[in-house]
Parts: C-alpha cells; sequence; structure tokens
RNA sequence: UCCCCGAUAGCUCAACUGGUAGAGCGAGCGGCUGUUAACCGCUAGGUUGUAGGUUCGAGUCCUACUCGGGGAGCCA
C-alpha cells in the first residue's frame, strides 16, 4: 500500500503532477465554500485546499466536519505557495477517509506539561515533538557514523550488572534469580576490557541512575555514547571529544535546520561548534569563580534581569489596562492568554533574580576540593559562547577508576565538558588509572568490596597501558542543540525520578 | 530529602477584601471562496483534588492528606 503514496517531503518533484498523499488530519479550516486542510503524514506537513465545485458535495461536507488527527488519503495537484507550511499546496480532486476520529484531546492550544506527558502518545504527533525526535535521529546517526568511520568498534556492554561504577547510592537493584543486580549505570568497566583487544571501541546505549534528582536535567533512564581509547592520555581524549562533538553538531545544523528554526534553536551560536574548545583547569575554574570579574558578571547579569522584569511588568500592566477597557470579548482573551505567559515568564524570572544571589554566594566562597555544583557550572558555561573543557578536578570528589595525575596527586585526569551559554555538562570523561597497586588502593578508599573488581584488576595485570574515555548523554545534548528547556522532550518516553507517565 | 507555588468545565485560565461559577479553545449546529492557533452567531458542558474545621454563609480562611509544577543537593 504504502509505495503508491507520495511522501509530503518530496513534493518539490512534483510540481504540476497529480499526486496521492496518506496522512492524518493535522488542523483545518474553512471558510464556506474554501477549506484548508493540513495534512501530517510522518515526514512533514501540506496545505490541502478544498474548493466546493471541485469535489462532490458529499465529500466536501464530510471533510467540513471531519475531526483533528483522522485519517485519510487525499488527491490533487500540487503547486508551490509561501503563504502555505513547507511552500506547496495540493488542490484536492478527491479524497478518501480512513477512520474518523472525534474528541482528540491535545488542541492547538497551549496545555500542560502534565496533561501532556499523560498524552505523551498522542503528544509524540506534535510538530514539536516531532522536531525533536527527528533532530535525536540525526544526533543518533552521526554519533555512529563518527566513531565507525574512525576506528571503533561498537561493543555492546550489559545492562545487568554487579558492580557499581557511579556511587552506590544511585543504584537500580534488580532481582536475578534471587542474586541482588543493578541495572548498569555506564558501560565503561566492560569497555576497558574490550578497549585491551579492539583498541578502540564504543558502547551505546541505556543508562540507569537512581539519583534523586527532580530538575531539568535528569532522568533515570538515559541514552549514553561512551568511547573508549587504548594508548591515550588528556589531551588526546580531548581532541577526540571536540571533533566527536562538533563532528555531530554539524551533522544536525545540515539536515535539520528546518526543525532547529521550528523549535527556536540559537543556529548561529551552534555554528560556532568547532574544535578546538576553551580549556580550563578546574584550579582555574575556582578562581574564575571567586574572582571579582564573576561577581561584575553575575551583578551585571542581575541587572539585566531586573531590567526585563520592569519591562515585563509594564507590559503586562498595559494588557490589564487594555483589558479592562471597551473592547470585545475576544479581544479580553486573546490579552488574558498573552498575560498568562507572560506571567509564566516573569516566574521564572523572578526565580532566576532569587537563585542570581544565592549562586553568586556560593562561587565566592567556593573552596578547593568541591566539586562543582550545577549553579558553578552554569555560571562557567555562560561565560563562554563554545564548549569549555574543565579539567585535572580533586581526586576526592570524582570515581575511583580515574587515573591520579602523577605531577599532582591531589588531582586526576578527569574532564567534563560544559555546552555553552548555560547548558551545563553533556560529557564527563578520564584517563583510568592503570596502576594495578594504585588502583587497589582507590578501590579500598572507597569501601567498595575488592572481590567484585578482580576481573578489572586483571585488566592492569596482564599488559596494563595508559586508556581512557568518556560518556555523552544523549538528551542532554539534544536539550542544548534545540534550546529545549526540560530533557524530559528530549526522549520519546521520559522516565522521571517520580514519575513514569506511559 | 528540603524549600516555594499550585489544584475551578475535556484543555488553558478568570471570580476584588468570604455572599451561591465565568470566558476562550475543544465538541455540536449555522454563516463566510485564501485561511495561517482564522473569524462571526447560537447550543450543550461544573458536588471547585480528598477529608475535616471556622462561619448565618467557603472556590475563597484554617488543618491534614493526595497529586502536580518550579528550585536546591548529586550527576550524563
Amino acid at each position: 500500500m504504502t509505495n503508491d503514496f507520495t511522501q509530503i517531503s518530496c513534493l518539490a518533484g512534483f510540481q504540476g503532477q497529480e499526486v496521492t498523499l496518506a496522512g492524518w488530519l493535522y488542523q483545518s479550516r474553512s471558510s464556506g465554500k474554501i477549506q484548508f486542510l493540513i495534512i501530517r503524514d510522518g515526514t512533514g506537513l501540506c496545505q490541502c485546499i478544498l474548493e466546493k465545485g471541485k469535489v462532490s458535495n458529499k465529500l466536501f461536507e464530510q471533510l467540513k466536519h471531519l475531526g483533528q488527527e483522522s485519517s485519510l488519503t487525499v488527491t490533487g495537484i500540487i503547486h508551490a505557495d509561501e503563504r502555505s507550511v513547507g511552500g506547496y499546496e495540493l488542490v484536492v480532486t478527491d479524497a478518501e477517509i480512513i477512520s474518523v476520529t472525534t474528541d482528540y484531546p491535545i488542541t492547538p492550544k497551549s496545555h500542560g506539561i502534565d496533561f501532556l506527558l499523560k498524552n505523551r502518545h498522542l503528544h509524540l504527533r506534535s510538530q514539536r515533538q516531532w522536531c525533536i525526535g527527528k533532530i535525536r535521529h540525526t544526533l543518533i546517526d552521526a554519533i555512529r557514523r563518527f566513531f565507525n568511520d574512525n576506528g571503533f568498534t561498537l561493543i555492546d556492554t550489559p545492562i545487568f550488572t554487579a558492580m557499581a561504577a557511579e556511587g552506590e547510592q544511585t543504584l537500580f537493584e534488580a532481582d536475578y534469580f534471587g542474586t541482588p543486580m543493578h541495572l548498569t549505570q555506564t558501560g565503561q568497566l566492560h569497555l576497558e576490557a574490550a578497549a585491551m583487544s579492539f583498541g578502540k571501541v564504543y558502547c551505546f546505549g541505556p543508562t540507569f541512575r537512581a539519583e534523586k534528582s527532580k530538575t531539568r536535567r535528569h532522568l533515570t533512564e538515559f541514552w549514553m555514547v561512551e568511547p573508549e581509547v587504548a594508548f591515550i592520555d588528556l589531551n588526546g581524549l580531548l581532541e577526540l571529544a571536540e571533533n566527536f562533538v562538533s563532528f555531530i553538531a554539524a551533522k544536525v545544523l545540515q539536515n535539520n535546520k528546518g526543525e532547529l528554526e521550528t523549535l527556536g534553536a540559537n543556529i548561529t551560536a551552534l555554528e560556532q561548534t568547532k574544535a578546538p574548545f576553551y580549556r580550563l583547569t578546574y584550579t582555574e575554574v575556582v578562581d574564575i569563580l571567586t574572582s571579582e570579574k564573576t561577581q561584575k558578571f553575575l551583578t551585571r547579569q542581575l541587572e539585566n534581569l531586573q531590567n526585563t522584569k520592569q519591562q515585563l511588568e509594564t507590559q503586562i500592566g498595559e494588557l490589564e489596562n487594555e483589558q479592562k477597557g471597551q473592547i470585545k470579548q475576544w479581544q479580553k482573551d486573546k490579552i488574558a492568554a498573552e498575560l498568562i505567559e507572560l506571567n509564566a515568564a516573569l516566574a521564572e524570572l523572578n526565580t532566576k533574580i532569587e537563585n542570581n544571589p544565592k549562586h553568586a554566594k556560593l562561587a565566592t566562597e567556593f573552596q578547593w576540593g568541591r566539586d562543582l555544583g550545577g549553579s558553578d557550572e552554569t555560571i562557567i558555561s555562560q561565560m563562554h559562547d563554545k564548549p569549555v573543557f574543565v579539567t585535572h578536578y580533586p581526586k576526592e570528589a570524582k570515581a575511583f577508576y580515574m587515573k591520579t595525575d602523577r605531577e599532582n596527586d591531589k588531582v586526576v585526569l578527569n574532564f567534563d565538558l560544559l555546552a555553552p551559554s548555560g547548558f551545563g555538562e553533556i560529557i564527563g570523561g578520564s584517563v583510568r588509572e592503570d596502576d594495578y597497586d594504585l588502583l587497589v588502593a582507590r578501590i579500598k578508599d572507597y569501601g567498595l568490596d575488592i572481590e567484585n573488581y578482580q576481573w578489572y584488576l586483571d585488566l592492569r595485570k596482564y599488559g596494563s597501558v595508559p586508556h581512557g574515555g568518556f560518556g555523552l548523554g544523549v538528551e542532554r545534548t539534544i536539550a542544548w542543540l534545540t534550546g529545549e528547556r526540560h530533557i524530559r522532550q528530549c526522549i520519546a518516553f521520559p522516565r522521571l525520578m517520580d514519575k513514569v507517565y506511559i
């Protein structure tokens, strides 16, 4: 059946020709003797024009009363028309209704997030979620392409695992025929074993973390790609990471510019995502955070926020006055809708204004040795227009497997990559400890059961080499690329800390 | 886990200091030959999250609970 239908994304090649589209009614408007049906077919949107007299009266009346998301096929001639979504429109000569929908719950008006998540199975059809899905697809394809084209071998690491790698309090427990097991937090440890066989490897799959984190940056189930390379040092890893991120950003820009535009992404900023990225050590970051420059930066930011707040309040005041005046009811309602949006923006601004001094205080009082908090990362990330590497964190703040810097044993050879303009961390990586005795000591220091790590220690016994790798969070990367505020919109069926919808 | 905010029609929201519920969208019907979240007219639609309390009277005040949103800590 599929082969007979023309895809909306390919309409450019069919001007003046008659085609048949198969899809769903995305939206319709009628104006007496003319109807505008917007059809969605999974590849795009197309406005279909229905004129009275050009089709049978029966069909005209049926289509006039057809509910949103009804499925149908439409036949007609394609014309270019800039008034139309997508640039082409179809003048209908015939149509066949496949399935009638009544009372589709998601209307073209605004909805709350709880409602949309409860209806995620339907919300996936919306233009926004569709755009994000297309971008996600490109991103994942680009990730695989990059590693495949650069000599990496894909290794599928297990999801059931006995070991902890990232802190035991964030493990999901599973009952494995009576034996306690965990869902994987990372494929890294197994990947290190594979790297000693293939040299350059990567794994790509779902990852589970039971973090009690109810933020716009956290999911309990997320997708992570992790490369691991034998014979590499920290600089080599940074180069790999910046080439990788530049590549995937470029691919998304190349394939999904339209989707990025629809989503309101900052395309000019993304175009600057080219290696080399900025490089700072943790110690430099601490200096920056506690510097006067940062305080000034935050003060200026606060002033800007307050100015914006004032403008918003003035705007809201004007609208409220307008609303009281002698105007039509529908105009009042339009203003009411605008007010809701403005008030939401105001609430967000207020949160930022409230947080600014707290963040400023946290930054000034920052002491060497602590891990960077979310707000600290945000500040550093806001001060830069390209991704920033932060390297050489204090040993105590990081995982047991990270290699101690032989020139300064207080720090490890690790890095985080912060996406610019306030998006925060998208990559975490490190050189791995390759010395048997040092690794044993670290495992003991962390209070981990050494029995569980025997095979991992073997890797340091039989031909140990300097090696390392990193992990990139797919949903966070999508949030950064698209400018989407919340990570839950960046995966089709999100799993949140205290809520799994469908 | 902690702090702040919220819950009113299918959806998004109104209802000034306590006085018995109101719009838009959506749905149904009608009008309009170029609409872009179209517009105009009519109709239907509610035990105000749950349980108590204060009061002559509670959507509005108080208490507890449930659910949701935002933020913090921790992280990709």
